[in-house]
RNA sequence: GUGGUUGUAGCUCAGUUGGUUAGAGCGCUGGAUUGUGGUUCCAGAGGUCGCCGGUUCGAACCCGGUCUUCCACCCCA
């Protein structure tokens, strides 16, 4: 058969992988020097945890996974005949690959909570699988880098957030855009405009303004079956401008939209003290499709780029809720690898020596001759240097091309006139110059 | 899920209005070159033209379906 992968997936070189790790590295740092500890959970999870978290888009996005053994014998007659997909997927998966981290991690701290401290800080670099239609920038497995509290309601935990953000793409020289707004200030405007009870679609139209206008977002909200009375004062508060000053005055009567106004005030002031590269700025269009989230969202997008967002997050007052734990709640942050990955290919930001090391190649002659070249090998990888012995005495042209391939800077020869020696040839394979060494001499070359 | 786009050698791509045996560059293997590569020269291997079906005397080329790639929408990291 002919290889070939899955749709939406991807093989990384070693070159790709060492750059990963560089930007895991820079994440991992961050995320510990603010007292996050690293976990990991399972990739997949029963199908239950996972469905109806995400809402109805998120739902159809979950990869569900076929029930072992003879999954048809759940399923009656007229189950098969209906074809309803939303009914036989239960009867016929009973488990689903991990769709974010978020709730897996609610999940944990359930199971968990009588061995964790509270608040309980985490963070976890794990891939996520959706079943969506890949294009630029998104893929169906890729790997979300989160860091999340729980068990504290105070604002600080936004604070810090937005700070691990500004640093970790401060120390990755990508400067971006924290967009921040608050759930509540959004029900606060529905609940204002009479249209509480059409708050997802609310949020879905408003969302839409960056990309199809105040027209657009008019006409969506048409479509989305909101009173015309509504559309029309939304209309006019567009024209007067969404401003955090006119939402003082347009929510005064919604406790709401009162309590997520303050909320915003408190972390706008103490977040934007003290930030790097990033800038944080509110933005009343940012609504976040998860419905789990109740308080603040972020959303981070890359300065000078088209990519989609590259960070997400918010607060979730009740998530842990559903799996039997009331009154926790909980805030997070999300980088999203993959995204971050291509900005920084695309604006050439990747430190040069991420993916190599110095390394040295011992040339093979033969048993003998190998034999003594091993020893070398032996003594430079005791003192810390990458080094390795060509396994087979093959034409020495070929044993260069391979040292050349695998970006290997040097290359020593041990042959019979320098077996008992402490000096051996070193080559610098760029410039070609060669030179006798001792192995104090290599290790200062190498080091 | 909707619309468009792509698929020919390991890689990047040619391939005329449908016409004999499908090409190039790079890479690969061997040789010129038995302990010093990158240059040069010679030779060679490598393809059911994504897959299935249809039209035709004849299909890489036209038609339908399907899978895949990339892009936009939806949604999202």
């Amino acid at each position: 058969m002919k290889p070939s992968l899955a749709k939406g997936t991807r093989d990384f070189s070693a070159e790709v992988v060492q750059k990963r790790q560089y930007i895991m590295n820079v994440l991992r740092e961050q995320f510990e020097l603010r007292g996050y500890d690293p976990i990991e959970t399972p990739s997949f999870e029963n199908i239950e945890t996972l469905t109806g978290k995400y809402g109805e888009e998120g739902d159809r996005l979950i990869f569900k996974i076929l029930r072992s053994g003879d999954f048809t014998s759940k399923v009656s007659e007229e189950l098969w005949q209906e074809k309803q997909p939303s009914k036989l997927a239960p009867k016929i998966a009973d488990k689903a690959l991990r769709y974010d981290l978020t709730v897996p991690f609610a999940r944990y701290v359930v199971q968990h909570r009588n061995e964790l401290a509270f608040p309980f800080k985490r963070y976890q670099m794990q891939p996520v699988w959706r079943a969506d239609r890949p294009q630029k920038g998104r893929f169906r497995e890729f790997y979300q880098c989160d860091a999340d509290v729980v068990g504290s309601d105070s604002l600080w935990q936004e604070v810090e957030l937005i700070h691990i953000y500004d640093a970790s793409f401060s120390k990755l020289g990508l400067p971006a855009t924290i967009k921040i707004n608050n759930r509540k200030i959004l029900a606060g405007m529905a609940e204002v405009l009479g249209i509480s009870d059409h708050f997802i679609a609310f949020t879905v139209a408003i969302d839409k303004l960056d990309k199809v206008g105040p027209e657009g977002v008019s006409k969506e909200m048409r479509e989305q079956g909101l009173a015309e009375t509504a559309v029309a004062t939304f209309e006019s508060w567009l024209k007067e401008g969404l401003t955090l000053e006119n939402l003082q005055e347009l929510l005064q009567s919604s406790e709401e939209g009162k309590l997520g106004l303050e909320e915003l005030g408190f972390v706008l002031e103490h977040a934007s003290k003290g930030l790097q590269d990033c800038d944080l700025e509110f933005d009343f269009t940012l609504a976040r499709g998860l419905n789990y989230y109740t308080g603040t969202i972020f959303e981070v997008a890359a300065k000078g780029v088209a990519m989609g967002s590259i960070g997400g997050g918010g607060r979730y007052a009740d998530l842990t809720s559903i799996f039997g734990m009331k009154d926790t709640s909980g805030v997070g942050i999300s980088f999203g690898l993959d995204r971050i990955y291509l900005c920084l290919e695309e604006l050439a930001l990747f430190p040069s020596g991420v993916a190599k090391k110095p390394s040295i190649l011992f040339a093979n002659f033969g048993a003998t001759e190998g034999a003594a070249a091993y020893q070398w090998v032996q003594k430079l990888v005791a003192h810390g240097v990458r080094a390795e012995l060509y396994p087979g005495a093959t034409k020495l042209k070929k044993q260069f091309d391979f040292a050349d391939k695998k970006g290997i800077p040097f290359m020593a020869m041990v042959g019979t006139n320098e077996m008992g020696s402490d000096q051996i040839p070193v080559k610098n394979l760029a410039s070609g110059e060669q030179e006798s060494m001792t192995l104090e001499q290599i290790l200062a070359l190498i080091k």
